[in-house]
DNA sequence: GGAACTCGCCAC
DNA sequence: AAACGTGGCGAGTTCC
């Protein structure tokens, strides 16, 4: 939801966002450079695979049933036809529903099936999306070979950014192919090569400044409470990460648990996802997780290795949560019910970047809104002085986009050092200079793309 | 024939 | 007691 509060802000607050509206400016008139020419091929390409796994299920006996029903109305991206056809006409009970209380047909509900056409389906929708809301909108916004996404700061009612015309900030990262095929498309001016910097877990460290909690505050700057977790989860003795088994333990910790229970989730769901991290990790003995799961006593196996019975596991997990909340981030909970009985009694709650949220909210907006605000207005101070720096200095080298804790410029290579030194130092000492309530180091990761070369080839790489 | 809605899915 | 925070966008469908 779309949600727009016109409030009060500070004087500091306003002039956050004039300077930002303006470093923004700039950034959208630089814009980005795209391969109009690769996209027009990649998307022919992606058109002929569609149409492949298209015809393989159509001409399937699941996909002539479908035809049998919908006739000349057959229509292989609807949705509405595949929950039709699913859940009225073969009567399959729905794994899940939607908003709507309809059958769901997302990938998760359709993967369930075990239905083979499903998961053609499935795999044409990911390349429909790569094709028309990626390299679609790069080609129809692009201006002379250059596209100029918009950075809107008015729009979201955390005081974030969002993005649009085309949407810079949900370019894919995680699936492999989706991530070279769209972001092979962009590159920087011409001879010149793309600087990046990214806030490690800024939303984290907003919450410690916040709640002042001394164990979250401890495990964010020296521990690692996605390892600390995963062992309490999946009862183990020790978690090494670097393990190729132990790894997606870790990783279940991390986004099954610890980061859902902090943006408000609660065991119950957390516990399924749990399981699924379980089900692609094995311990350096070479037991697989459910094994050491069933061995505890948490869950109960099937002849197939699934998961049969996971009673004892969900109870579980509620006892972590339990530890996570009341024992472990004491004072985190604490903070929690303080923030929420004061926007209670006053209708706001306040940052402390001088932005102030108001308006019907419940209790999980409430607490998460601050961090949320904050950790980006941290990135925008950084994007506004490595602008005013380029601008000032005369540098041939500009920021062009940001996603809400990271920020990418448009550098020349005899600039390139001189840049990520800056804006390293802007990060991890002007800031909290400038802004004193800052009272915990904040890290940043760089990224070094490569001359002439395209978004897909930025990669991390250390400062020297 | 366009506006509004629903659903699914990409990012942090 | 209930149970995931913030966005943008494309496609299909339904409403008017």
């Amino acid at each position: 939801m779309t949600r727009i509060r016109t409030t009060p802000m500070t004087k500091d607050a306003y002039d956050l966002f004039h300077s930002g509206t303006l470093a923004f400016a700039r950034a959208e008139r630089m814009g980005l450079r795209i391969d109009v020419t690769y996209c027009l091929e990649q998307q022919k390409k992606l058109t002929a695979k569609i149409v492949h796994l298209k015809d393989k299920v159509t001409h399937s006996k699941f996909g002539q049933h479908w035809k049998r029903v919908y006739g000349a109305k057959y229509n292989f991206n609807s949705d509405y036809q595949i929950a039709h056809l699913l859940y009225d006409v073969k009567k399959i009970k729905p794994i899940k529903k939607t908003n709507g209380q309809r059958g769901s047909t997302d990938e998760e509900a359709l993967s369930a099936l075990g239905i083979p056409e499903l998961n053609l389906v499935i795999k044409v929708r990911k390349l429909i999306k790569v094709r028309d809301t990626y390299l679609g909108a790069y080609v129809r916004e692009q201006v002379n070979g250059v596209v100029h996404p918009s950075f809107n700061l008015h729009l979201v009612g955390t005081f974030r950014s969002s993005s649009d015309s085309p949407n810079f900030q949900n370019i894919p990262k995680r699936d492999e192919e989706a991530r070279r095929i769209t972001r092979s498309a962009i590159f920087p001016r011409k001879g010149c090569q793309f600087a990046g910097m990214d806030f490690s877990g800024i939303e984290v460290c907003m919450a410690c400044i916040y709640t002042e909690d001394p164990q979250l505050i401890q495990d964010t700057t020296q521990g690692d409470m996605h390892r600390d977790m995963a062992i309490e989860l999946y009862m183990l003795d020790s978690l090494d990460k670097h393990h190729a088994g132990e790894k997606n333990l870790r990783q279940g910790g991390k986004n099954g648990f610890v980061f859902p229970e902090f943006y408000g989730d609660y065991y119950g769901n957390c516990a399924p996802n749990l399981l699924k991290w379980a089900a692609k990790a094995y311990l350096k003995d070479g037991t697989p997780a459910l094994a050491h799961l069933e061995k505890k006593g948490l869950v109960k196996l099937n002849r197939a290795g699934g998961v049969q019975n996971s009673a004892k596991f969900i109870t579980h997990v509620k006892k972590i949560e339990d530890y996570f909340w009341n024992v472990r981030y004491k004072k985190y909970t604490q903070w929690k019910n303080r923030s929420w009985k004061n926007y209670q009694k006053k209708g706001y709650v306040d940052m402390f970047t001088g932005f102030r949220c108001s308006g019907l909210m419940n209790k999980k907006e409430v607490t998460n809104y601050p961090f949320q605000g904050t950790a980006f207005h941290c990135l925008l101070k950084v994007f506004i002085e490595v602008d005013k720096l380029a601008y000032s200095k005369d540098w041939n080298s500009f920021p062009v986009f940001q996603v809400h804790d990271d920020m990418t410029v448009d550098t020349h290579p005899t600039e390139f050092d001189m840049v990520g030194k800056e804006m390293h130092r802007i990060a991890t000492e002007e800031l909290s200079q400038q802004w004193t309530w800052i009272n915990i180091p904040l890290k940043v990761e760089m990224e070094k793309g490569e001359v002439d070369q395209s978004l897909f080839e930025k990669k991390f790489y250390v400062l020297p």
